[in-house]
DNA sequence: CTTGCTTCCGCAAACGTTTGCGGAGCATGG
DNA sequence: CCATGCTCCGCAAACGTTTGCGGAAGCAAG
């Protein structure tokens, strides 16, 4: 049971006031440089470390800011945690990991815990259903940068992946390749993202002349279960399709096993294209085709928009929108439709 | 720019003095049920928030957990983190997560913040390389539960997966399929986890009367690139196994795509059983075999422990080990050896 | 020797809570 | 009517920092 070693207690071995202290190690230069150095030391000897809450109290800074992701399964989230939160640590913060299952209610409770936290940040992927809250945190003083997806609600910073392009750039590979019945698995078209994906489905279909058919696209969660639903789907019918397209790397695994009930092979009997990459899918085999959504990079500038926002001359919040381009990845699970 | 309103104007507002507000709002019935209900509501009122920083400086509780781990990639560390952060939540307690990438001086530093922070606990995949950090923190007030890894260099509460057992039954499976050639890729044999994988198939071995042949091991770190080398070494030989055991699931990617570059069929060609299951194993085709290590019981059990010696009448950390049953799921990627 | 400027440091207040101690009010029992 | 006990509440100190303000030295210039 050690007795944590306090300022004042450093203080009191170098023979000076709390605050002389305090000002040395700080080292602003508000003392002289010796005894600047000579608290350095005695601290060190001490094994001083400084009490952030009290700090935090004081200066109205714990640096601390809150990440909020739907779940760690999800690829993007997954590289979201993993990035953020090294880039944070990089500038001297700690990320506080939440969990929200995509489920408002769970993510109003999280910001709230997070605001009582004194968080100087949020990075959310928000569900859509609490705009309110943050826009009340962000205009209060506490950045709030979305990522993943937009709460239109409200104004606020957003990073996105640039989803109409990426999903009209695979579906457009796909055409190139000869196929005219593209079935796609897409997300909710609650979601942005869900809709975005589909907006440039039908774009490269109309560009290409060919008439969007609904029947063709099956929307669900992004989860297996809605792979393998719409997999079926496509493939009881007549003219099933030449080429799948799944909106969503989970989705993909449900794909994936749908075909394998059926005995439909990978790529010789159906093509198989999927948005977001994984890195089960290169080593996979057949190795997947992927139209990589830029994760990553997603992740990258959510951490630095927000840390500029948390610089000291910080600009008032700017509401702006960021969108990260997407990238096609060829493997093997798409070829040429036959003829 | 709103100006949070603080216990003092709660007080105000309700004309009793601060310590009145705060003794209602605890509502442990140190004050009247009438000025507790009074209080309760005009603070709803307010919109009043406890502040976090100043509560913990003074109870010296923060209600915040360390939960570091070395990625979140592995799958035995993203189901960690997630239900860590779960369990906690339940209780109260907020989940900060950390990576260290297996580096032992990140460990470090990151142990450093998280005791700064003052964190009421820690949940840590070592490294092996701080024990010592750890346990001055464990032994003044700080209960450290270690998870997935031992550090060996002290004594701390650790919850590890049954390896041995599991190995164990995961090579007699192969064994009393006919399988006599078994190659094992295991983890680097610095690690716990390598070691007793290890054990465990030479002890299913041995039982069988077959001899060791540490020829048929390759021991690596747990990456798809272990798995591929691992594969390539092995099937290079003259006599080729009949069936693999990956004992992790990035190193079965490899082993796929190793398999995949030689045109070698699953599971006609060869068996492969896998540690740890993941998501993807079960959807794949073939899907994969494989001896589930139990990381979710895992994560459960941790999250109990360290919060049973959070509680008040906290045990003075008892220093125990826990192990957690692995569990042999068949699926399509090994079959009996033809002869 | 006084004046004025610089450099360095200490005093004390503040951040927003929790909590030990004691006091006021009131009822109860002798 | 007094002693006693109980219930409810306020005072003030404390947790460990940071920081505005003012004061003490030191030194140079007049």
């Amino acid at each position: 049971m050690q007795t944590t070693v306090t300022l004042r207690d450093v203080a009191r071995a170098a023979k000076v006031s709390v605050s002389t202290a305090s000002r040395a190690l700080a080292g602003g230069g508000l003392t002289s440089k010796s005894t600047e150095a000579r608290l350095q030391r005695i601290a060190a000897e001490l094994g001083y470390r400084p009490n952030t809450l009290a700090r935090g109290l004081k200066t109205r800074s714990t640096r601390l800011v809150g990440l909020v992701v739907h779940n760690l399964t999800n690829a993007s989230f997954r590289v979201l945690a993993e990035v953020v939160q090294r880039r944070l640590r990089a500038e001297g913060y700690q990320a506080l990991l939440c969990i929200t299952a995509d489920d408002p209610e769970q993510e109003a409770e999280t910001i709230e815990t997070l605001a009582d936290q004194r968080v100087d940040g949020l990075i959310i992927c928000p569900t859509g259903h609490n705009g309110a809250l943050l826009a009340s945190l962000d205009a209060s003083g506490t950045p709030v940068t979305c990522v993943v997806r937009r709460d239109e609600t409200v104004e606020l910073e957003t990073v996105l992946a640039a989803d109409p392009e990426g999903a009209y750039a695979g579906t457009r590979h796909l055409l190139e390749l000869g196929h005219r019945r593209i079935g796609l698995i897409v997300g909710r078209q609650e979601t942005t993202s869900g809709r975005e994906r589909l907006s440039g489905y039908r774009r490269a279909l109309e560009e290409a002349g060919i008439a969007f058919d609904p029947t063709l696209v099956h929307a669900g969660r992004y989860e297996p279960e809605t792979g393998l639903a719409g997999c079926r789907q496509l493939l009881d019918r007549d003219d099933r399709p030449t080429a799948l397209f799944a909106a969503n790397h989970e989705s993909a695994l449900g794909v994936l096993r749908g075909l394998a009930e059926r005995n439909i092979a990978l790529p010789d009997d159906i093509s198989l294209l999927c948005y977001e990459d994984v890195p089960g899918f290169a080593w996979q085999r057949p190795a997947i085709s992927v139209v990589d959504s830029g994760a990553n990079a997603m992740a990258e500038l959510a951490a630095d928009r927000l840390l500029q926002r948390l610089r000291p001359n910080a600009a008032p919040s700017a509401a702006g929108e960021y969108r990260i381009g997407a990238r096609l990845i060829q493997r093997q699970s798409v070829r040429p439709v036959a003829h």
